[in-house]
DNA sequence: TGGCGGCCCGTAAACGTTTACGGTACTATG
DNA sequence: CATAGTACCGTAAACGTTTACGGGCCGCCA
């Protein structure tokens, strides 16, 4: 019960037979695998994990980096829930082992990273919440270490990414309030220098201009990824000299405060101004629904996961053509929340 | 750098005085410590995970496992995110790295979890969403592998755990509300076997009885423990032929469903009907902001990881009086959606 | 001078696997 | 019958660490 060199002995077989045997390897009879197989479910005999990834170099473990604080990733109740299944839904196929890497907010993740790396702890990762430049790329391509990020980074390692089509929802967005005959668009980023706050606002001013129109920078409003920031930007908001008559809000959790900060002045989304937001879970549930950027979490992991693996040599033949570098669609979900319109005065 | 051995020879040093000098052994040289030390740092060294967890027979790891897919847990990420942080800040000081091991929504938790005490992969765990009946804890027993449970399960292991002060919940919460002239009060439960669903109801009960009243059966909400699942409660309490005057919602994300439904049919929160809840990052940005009970979840981290390591011998001695097994207290927040009271006809 | 103890260091075994290599028994083929 | 080939299995080395053990050197004391 202890190694296999116990199970071994139960089976009177050597340890290099019930290795193979376990491990589908061949030049193992059938019948001796069976009778493995069958003793090692019996004696819950597992291998060992640091004596398997001492001698095969490879841990069979994805790590899945994220970092404690929940400011820092700017994602909502579910977000990484909902991943997780997917990549382990792939991860399964393949007998690999997915655990979340946790950083605390109190380590450097850089620090913490070439740590995880130094130990050798996984075999491959995905790393979240990106920042505009990242040390942590270089330092994974230095080493060698399979990787993808969920998000862009202007620091190229050239490993494979996704990132949420931020570009598309901006188009889209602008062009709906446009239609509807706003002049004055606000736009949201977060607080801090993920890359998605650059790419979100540039796109937003050159759709704008492309209608005629022009990004008011007192417009561009800046808070933490949460419902406190969502409140302080209605604040905010409410407080500009030109009021503007809609915005789009980048972060999935600021809608409620936002809703909130809207509320206690009188002001109503969808019949005061118009919103347009990320979908959350309780989006759907605000009062009035807010209209939202929808997309499929699970099936987010499930490329993760799948792209990740296409750049391992192990399990690259596998996923053939698992586009290396791509934006992740998002697709926009009606609710009321931009009822309001602007008549051509 | 590679290896401990290139370290060894390029100080020309023997390896196990290297091993010696990283680990803080005694018996080297104050000197040459520093120098084995200097040298590490320069070259990036960090001892092989597998081959140190391999030879100690302890990984360095602390597991916090969980399983993906929203509906199991009824906590959100947010949720385990402060919790996370709480527990690295004690782990951090005993050189202890703390992983989420994600068991997949397709896996059973039970087999899940007899792979990871087989390979070995981590040296104590932290077990949370425990069911009623769990036989993950005796799994754990047999094995004598440290582990705390976050929640508490009929099913002893003998283990320590911390689970939320549901008794206290229900007491003061039915408490202020007959307080407050309610006569008809309503509770909610998960729709699954999570055990406190059961504590919760069953001291609700009580508490009722002992202010002379009595918990009608159909005012016991079953649920999902999500924003759709509280949609799902408002609508069930307003078909209800005698209509409670107040409510307790038991979990945390049900309440922004909950005020939908009743919004829907024209019912608010603490005009027409009293709501407590728990909090959440949005219940202070609802309209009517929800009176709720709350707690420090990153306080809760920390006393979970205290009682791990009390249990385990090589930490033990710095966790003395490490409390084995106890409710985590709730604070009641008052918001106003409990404002509604009713007049002594 | 001899012995003892303290400090520091090197040697080698051990942890539990996987896998390259070689060996045996049997079958097929000439 | 000799040889080659196949199917299966055992042996032992290797992975990178930690640590028990022993030994050299030095200083101190009798």
């Amino acid at each position: 019960m202890k190694g296999i060199r116990d199970l071994a002995r139960h089976l009177d077989i050597s340890i290099g037979t019930v290795s193979r045997a376990l491990n589908g390897k061949p030049d193992v009879n059938e019948e001796t695998r069976r009778r493995v197989l069958e003793a090692a479910e019996s004696l819950g005999y597992v291998a060992n994990q640091s004596g398997r990834a001492l001698r095969k170099g490879s841990t069979g473990v994805i790590g899945f980096m994220m970092q404690t604080g929940r400011e820092i990733t700017g994602q909502g109740d579910t977000f990484f829930m909902s991943v997780f299944d997917g990549v382990q839904a792939v991860l399964a196929r393949h007998k690999l082992d997915l655990v979340a890497l946790l950083c605390s907010s109190e380590e450097d993740p850089h620090d913490y990273l070439a740590r995880v790396v130094a130990r050798g702890f996984a075999d491959g990762l995905i790393i979240s919440a990106t920042r505009r430049r990242d040390r942590r790329l270089e330092l994974l391509a230095k080493h060698k270490i399979p990787f993808i990020t969920l998000g862009r980074s202007l620091t190229d390692a050239g490993q494979p990414w996704i990132d949420l089509d931020f570009e598309g929802m901006a188009e889209t967005s602008i062009a709906r309030l446009v239609e509807r005959g706003h002049r004055h668009i606000a736009v949201t980023r977060p607080h801090d220098d993920t890359n998605l706050g650059y790419v979100f606002v540039d796109r937003c001013r050159d759709a704008l201009e492309r209608h005629g129109l022009k990004l008011d920078e007192s417009h561009i409003f800046r808070s933490t990824p949460n419902e406190a920031g969502g409140y302080q930007i209605a604040r905010d908001l409410l407080a500009c000299e030109v009021r503007p008559t809609a915005i789009v809000l980048v972060n999935e959790a600021v809608a409620i405060g936002f809703y909130r900060g809207l509320s206690e002045a009188g002001v109503k989304p969808g019949r005061d101004i118009a919103v347009i937001g990320r979908q959350s879970p309780h989006s759907q549930f605000l009062s009035p629904r807010l209209t939202c950027f929808s997309l499929s979490l699970r099936e987010l992991g499930i490329a993760l996961a799948q792209s990740l693996l296409a750049t391992m040599p192990a399990y690259a033949e596998s996923y053939p053509d698992s586009a290396g570098r791509r934006l992740w669609p998002m697709e926009l979900v009606a609710g009321e929340s931009d009822a309001f319109t602007v008549s051509p005065d």
